[in-house]
RNA sequence: GGAGGGAUACCCGAGUGGCCAAAGGGGGCGGACUGUAAAUCCGCUGGCGACGCCUACGGUGGUUCGAAUCCACCUCCCUCCA
């Protein structure tokens, strides 16, 4: 299959890199070790939910592990769940996901095939989708599926147990999820399954499944769950604590910069694709106080802009943010904004009607507010009068805060 | 099928006739400071050319000078019993 193939206790340091847990690394390293004998890659796959098409640093944090099984010259399978999808993984959940419609399951696919390409290699990768399999199975075949699990081992599931403990209603659907999963483990004749730590109980169903088909088990890998921006809760979309991988470089790298310093080693150790010698030189620089938190943040905002947007991408995100933020200079990119004549009286314009009309305010209300407040600058000069009727001369610059500007036309 | 409880702003959650554009917290935003869109502190957080007016406490009506608060019906959610 080409690629680098490196020896067993090489292999091995690169994949256990970053996880929570390989279950069992034993069963790991004898499949290493037949594969490295035979010339045969592992075969890995990765379930994707198609109902989230918008991937972000969280979803990375799997997706380079899987990387770095490609690079290590093994085969990689992404499992794009149009069936699965079709349910709604109930993992973590509190309540019954809705169902998704099939053209939307599909629609999600393309705009996620589009983004995964920015990690994975494309002509290393096999995305396979599990309706292949799961579609054609008829209901004698789906019996047999479920009962090769019982009621009682699937409660023992924390989010199941939890519902039912609470009374909450599963549905009896949810509880083929998992089957469903595992069953991709066995229609794909997967070594090893990668996930994050809230897919642990699917992973293994996975193992059971392929021993009850007469296969050997795969080997469950969990990576952890990325914190969000708040530090607090792990990264997702519906929190609004993402960073998302196809958000614009400057975007990107003011949003890392706003992490609070204690996350950047997470950030560095699950995002950042630094070797694990540049990774301790880094940590080490921070103890001793060589390297200043500010540029190790610097450092790692444009290593992740790099690495979504390239590298010129990242230097320009980078000056722009010092000139802005440090230095308080204006940005390169002004917006241009043209005041509509009929919002001239004499040629001059109510700043808080202003603001509104080119959206920097969302109401006059709001204007009046950020006027009041001190956040408007014209010119560069702070301006906290209500009631000025600015004159509409072309180059005016207005600036709300300290990242929203624009230029008079 | 029966009995009870609930629905308040972006979220959680107080308020049980006027002092309520509605406590408190979270989030968000702004300012100061700085080392950064970190941390910390302070402030703001319905709309309107605005010391006033309009809209808002699940929905629709009603009682009252006056309703988030009381009454009726409706919708949805929850708990217990069967």
């Amino acid at each position: 299959m080409g690629g680098i193939i490196l020896d067993l206790a090489a292999q091995l340091e690169i994949i256990r890199r970053g996880v929570v847990e390989i279950i069992p690394e034993e069963e790991l390293a004898a499949k290493l070790r037949r594969s490295l004998a035979t010339g045969k890659p592992l075969r890995v796959k990765l379930g994707l939910d198609p109902t989230a098409p918008d991937i972000h640093l969280g979803h990375t944090v799997v997706l380079q592990k899987l990387k770095q099984f490609q690079d290590l010259g093994h085969q990689v399978f992404l499992v794009l769940g149009d069936y699965t999808g079709r349910i709604g993984d109930p993992s973590g959940k509190s309540e019954t996901r809705k169902q998704l419609t099939e053209e939307a399951v599909l629609a999600n696919v393309r705009t996620y095939e589009e983004q995964i390409f920015k990690i994975l290699s494309p002509e290393k990768t096999n995305i396979v989708f599990n309706s292949q399999w799961l579609a054609p199975l008829n209901f004698a075949q789906v019996l047999e599926l479920s009962s090769k699990y019982t009621v009682a081992r699937m409660l023992e599931r924390d989010d199941f147990e939890k519902r039912f403990r609470s009374q909450l209603p599963i549905s009896i659907h949810e509880f083929f999820y998992p089957l469903m999963q595992g069953y991709d483990s066995v229609a794909l004749e997967a070594d090893v399954e990668l996930g994050g730590t809230d897919q642990k109980f699917n992973l293994l169903m996975g193992r059971t499944l392929q021993r009850e088909y007469g296969q050997e088990p795969q080997i469950a890998i969990t990576m952890p769950l990325l914190e969000g921006l708040d530090g607090v809760q792990k990264m997702s979309k519906s929190l609004g604590n993402y960073v998302g991988i196809t958000e614009p470089p400057g975007e990107m790298y003011g949003k890392i910069m706003s992490l609070a310093d204690e996350l950047m080693a997470r950030y560095f150790e699950l995002v950042a694709p630094l070797s694990m010698e540049e990774l301790k030189g880094i940590n080490a620089d921070l103890a001793v106080g060589r390297l200043h938190p500010r540029d190790a943040k610097m450092l790692l905002a444009r290593t992740i802009v790099a690495t979504f947007h390239g590298a010129a991408a990242a230097e320009t995100a980078q000056s722009e943010f010092k000139k802005v933020f440090q230095q308080h200079e204006l940005p390169t990119d002004i917006p241009l904004f043209r005041v509509p004549a009929d919002a001239l009286s004499n040629g001059r314009i109510w700043l808080p009607k202003l603001m509104l009309l080119s959206h920097l305010a969302s109401s006059t209300s709001e204007a009046r507010r950020y006027i009041k407040e001190g956040a408007v600058k014209v010119n560069g000069e702070k301006t906290v009068e209500v009631d000025t009727e600015l004159e509409a001369v072309s180059g005016t610059i207005v600036q709300v805060g300290k990242r929203k500007f624009i230029r008079l036309m």
